[in-house]
DNA sequence: TATTCGTGCTTAAACGTTTAATCAGAGCAT
DNA sequence: ATGCTCTGATTAAACGTTTAAGCACGAATA
């Protein structure tokens, strides 16, 4: 910057004005300083702004586990949208305990982030941490910023076996404490409606008495009547797809199979998975609006006040619906008694399709 | 830092010195300044450090594809390893084309980074770049600093193929033109020797002509003989399984199918997938030790000349063994002639089971 | 006794920005 | 002519560290 200053005989003051439009400039002179910068290929030093302005343009993302599968899509939403608003995304793994939480946002705070985006640790609330928060969570957790809208994501699930035809249908869940699971099955239980009978397989249940990787004994479950099994991942589901398909019970004809969050497996599988995605993009542009919003200086406020939140931030839309995507694990339920065992339908079937 | 030299009555250069343990300062002075500032809970500005030393102790990195399923590993591995040296990780997303790993890169290099790792999008040449970079591709490609040893991954691979006593294999693969499938490939090859008849199927090329999601015609293949599949990612060898199972034909009594890379799913599928899985521990501890390596001056190096290395760092181990995980989709072929239509087992089959 | 040296600390500069305060000059009204 | 205001620029301080250089003092050496 000062090498600007020089060559153009003004002050270096001068300069960092007219690339910012801030103080007072003649245009010819931006003009003049804009092309010099340009000559001289100018980078600014972030470090040093960030040092005078106390802004680091970086933003932390906490992850409880980074190995979940769903964080590819949430990682790479948020680093478009920051990358979009000029900001760096800073990662950190909580994985492990809460502790392990705790001091992950510590580092990122000593980073000097200037907000985090937090999906937090089951069962945790995000306290004031000193800088703006946001929250990807369930609309039903306190203090939660903006995230899908898990229970219309069932509802619209329950709604499609419902129209199909189901009567009685299995709820797979793989953990009874997370709020997401549990939105997910309310809206199910909702969108299905009060005369189909449902019943709800927590499998960290089952794998506690029965070990973990156990079969779930779903093609029993299948004999004793359910024609539809509505897991609330993607991951059970396929654990639920792959062992009906090995006990000789066919998908779709026999039982429908659904899913939750349009992993990247959903649509190779065959048959491919109904299952509900979520606007990862849509909740990433807001929550970092949100956060945005909190750290840099209002506008015009009348007030001097210009205190920067710190704690968890707001988003004007806090829950954004989800979209129901039918594949090919999903049809009517057959009408008559005896289920059919074997499978050997070859590809694309369609829906109510019968192979005996 | 100044509060602390102003309580003890010292300068603020003082204090640095006692904190770093550079200069001369005596040792009880050292603990008083210790104690201060605990006690005031200082914890000193990273920026300025960064805008002094110009180092910022983070680093930047770059992924091809965000939501390939593989990255979440890769992510965590890093992150674990950077922050265990006491740097931290920015992503960066090089989605999309070559100029958004280009833009990408030079991002992160305006936000200062000390060095970065590059797992680099297919058929991408890492350039100098400005500092130093660790590239995470595969032992055959010109600049790879360290990774896992693919060739030898399918080596193994195929030698438990061929001691089962298959001797007719399809290998699968999605791109002919990725060196770490092709690594792949021709350590499968190398492993099955040549009394094992294989032929290689190219994801991308069957899709070219039949559409996205096509069925593979995995079945027919069964018919024609093969007895085994050896996809070269466990993507590919899910759709393999699931299009199997869907036609009918039992994993593993029937057809054996194998994948790479151990995903989460690859132990919940029934049968569990048989895989190799590469020690992302290990390859991102090294990569991460080779980038500090590089960065951080030499322990006493007798030339002054501490110049930052600017281009592709190197590691003394640069292939990483790959580890052979046995689960239930891998048996023995069947010696009869007709091949098992249906599978109505029920779980974890044993090696050689057959139903008809 | 005069010189050198080592020790423990201080001074001051530097990193590259931003920004409040200041200043010189021009135009304009008094 | 004098004072006021507006404009376009400059000066200087500040952000919080690190680090080279300097300095005072006592001890060891000549």
């Amino acid at each position: 910057m000062s090498a600007i200053a020089a060559a153009l005989g003004v002050s270096a003051a001068t300069v960092s004005n007219a690339l910012s439009g801030k103080g007072r400039v003649s245009p010819e002179l931006i003009e003049k300083v804009r092309a010099k910068a340009s000559e001289l290929g100018y980078v600014p030093s972030l470090t040093a702004r960030a040092l005078r302005t106390g802004r680091t343009g970086v933003l932390g993302l906490v992850l409880p586990d980074i190995a979940n599968p769903l964080f590819p899509q949430i990682a790479q939403a948020i680093e478009n949208a920051a990358a979009n608003a000029g900001y760096g995304v800073l990662i950190a793994d909580s994985r492990g305990d809460i502790a392990a939480q705790t001091e992950a946002i510590g580092r990122l705070l000593e980073r000097g982030v200037d907000g985090m985006v937090i999906v937090p640790r089951r069962g945790t609330r995000i306290a004031d941490v000193g800088c703006p928060v946001a929250v990807i969570d369930t609309p039903s957790t306190p203090g939660n910023t903006v995230s899908a809208d898990h229970w219309d994501g069932g509802s619209q699930m329950g709604r499609h076996l419902a129209e199909l035809g189901h009567r009685k249908v299995l709820l797979i869940g793989t953990s009874a404490s997370s709020n997401v699971q549990n939105d997910r099955i309310g809206g199910l239980k909702a969108g299905l409606g009060a005369q189909v009978e449902c019943d709800t397989m927590w499998i960290e249940k089952v794998e506690a008495v029965s070990g973990e990787g156990c079969p779930l004994g779903l093609a029993d479950k299948a004999r004793a009547g359910f024609t539809a099994f509505a897991a609330v991942s993607d991951l059970s589901a396929l654990r639920a797809l792959t062992e009906l398909q090995r006990a000789g019970i066919g998908v779709p004809e026999t039982v429908s199979v659904t899913g939750f969050d349009d992993l990247i497996w959903s649509a190779v599988v065959t048959p491919a998975l109904t299952t509900v995605r979520m606007d990862m993009a849509t909740i990433a542009d807001l929550a970092i609006a949100a956060l945005i919003r909190a750290i840099e200086p209002e506008g015009e406020t009348e007030n001097g006040a210009e205190e920067v939140s710190t704690g968890n931030v707001t988003s004007e839309t806090d829950r954004v619906p989800m979209q129901l995507i039918v594949r090919q694990s999903t049809a009517a339920p057959q009408t008559g008694r005896t289920p059919n065992l074997h499978a050997p339908t070859p590809n694309k079937p369609t829906a109510g399709e019968i192979t005996s």
